[in-house]
DNA sequence: CAACTATTTAATAATATTATAATATATTTT
DNA sequence: AAAATATATTATAATATTATTAAATAGTTG
């Protein structure tokens, strides 16, 4: 079945939005906020380049992960699903697990 | 603090781990038998190349996302984390919620 | 131990992602 | 309406990921 196929493609799509230190540390930033985020205090914050932050930015938008409102000269962005913070989540305990098992930093600083 | 960065960057390698159609499909399979398959298995139900598969299951490893056994001639894969299940049912949800706003599939369709 | 089976690793060419730099758009202020 | 501000887009060179092919391991069976 074809459509199979494309749901596939969409989750790998979705995991793809996220892999990458700039996007995760984004929803991070949104998520301990709860509302809304400026593009401005994202710069600040994450101390990336406004060029570069805006194309991580539009990465998540076209996952429909994250959602802009403009207001005046300011756009505001937001998590749009909850369960992205669950993942979010999931991860970090995954994470914490692999610490216990004292696989985790060391093998991320060794192997790549 | 530079220990925050090297967790940051562990998460989106985890993601990153997951941003692939074939390591999709390979999660989905061993969640669905739930316990282990071999690679040969792997290589019937996926219908991919025998080396391909090898390297993506590599990658999976790496992240310590699944783990293998070795019996006899064959190795046994399996999910290591039930938490990589609850990821997988989270996309799956947001995934539908899109499809509810009219969003998902045809907004893959298009724009790529 | 030689042939066989199952899987992994290495090399590589094609493709995709990324950061940077330059330019464009849209809103506000003067 | 020109200047200023906030953000987005485009082009591009550097880097990373991928599928394919070929070669290497490691167990098993005769």
């Amino acid at each position: 079945m074809v459509v199979e196929e494309q749901i596939v493609a969409m989750k790998s799509d979705f995991f793809k939005a996220l892999a990458h230190p700039t996007r995760v540390r984004i929803l991070e930033r949104l998520a301990r906020n709860g509302e809304e985020v400026c593009v401005c205090e994202l710069i600040e914050d994450l101390g990336v380049e406004q060029s570069n932050l805006s194309q991580h930015l539009s990465i998540l938008r076209k996952q429909h992960i994250i959602t802009s409102t403009k207001v005046g000269l300011k756009v505001m962005y937001r998590i749009k699903y909850p369960e992205v913070l669950t993942i979010m989540e999931k991860v970090q305990k995954i994470l914490a697990q692999q610490f216990q098992e004292g696989e985790a930093l060391m093998r991320h600083l060794a192997d790549r």
